[in-house]
DNA sequence: ATGAAAATGAAAATCATTTTCAATTGTGAT
DNA sequence: ATCACAATTGAAAATGATTTTCATTTTCAT
């Protein structure tokens, strides 16, 4: 029952840690690995479960993969070029952590984001 | 061009503030009045650009529409039955506030959300 | 009243994601 | 090796939110 296929994570990996189901799907593709877009959805979804791979959702509501493991983090978006910036959020997992239990929430996860314009725009 | 027509505003107001372009969509239809899907989105879209209104999204990808202006805050979503609490999000401001400063972003704005399972669930 | 510009909404198009289902592959027992 | 059966795969169809198209209706200044 473990479909997190070898390749589709790889190929998360090579792009950086960062991407969604039909980006992953075309670089497979011009790499000329034979894979459909179903495995490649069912591959990411099972990375999540395992808590290999973390989801979370561009602006316009795609979702994108982001590798997990390693320290947990956010982003400054730029809404006007896209331009985003890795930081980390200590403040706000404190924050999530102690709201989470003084309402009695248990698994507790949380999606954090900046957005405003970059210097450059 | 001012597409935000009243009567959408109105009732994403007596949703409490927040609801999906289709739930709106539906309210209306319920309360009997006529409009189309259509319109119902570009009065949300329009709302947005003269920021009256805040787009987010939830778990699932759907765009929700938020009533901004009153006081910012923020959300606590159960996972399992969907249950959600408001909370006020003062640290998250600062912190939001303070690396976008550090950053050199202008025109700041963010989201933060946590889920998990309420203690029904 | 008249015409141009804006608003409306039904239907079609788009696009990510999920579901279905038949075919293929892997596995373990004999 | 071979058979039976479960897991995996992927093409195609289905789903569902959102956007686009386009013909019609409304609004409004003249």
């Amino acid at each position: 029952m473990s479909r997190s296929n070898p390749r589709v994570l790889h190929t998360l990996e090579s792009a950086g840690g960062f991407a969604s189901a039909q980006e992953v799907y075309k670089l497979m593709q011009r790499e000329g690995q034979s894979i459909g877009l179903t495995t490649v959805y069912r591959a990411l979804q099972s990375l999540v479960n395992e808590k290999i791979v973390d989801i979370l959702r561009r602006e316009d509501g795609e979702a994108i993969y982001r590798l997990c493991g390693g320290a947990h983090h956010h982003h400054i978006v730029c809404k006007s070029c896209g331009d985003t910036i890795e930081i980390e959020g200590g403040a706000v997992e404190k924050w999530a952590k102690s709201l989470a239990a003084e309402h009695g929430y248990r698994d507790v996860g949380h999606s954090a984001e900046i957005f405003g314009l970059c210097p450059k725009c």
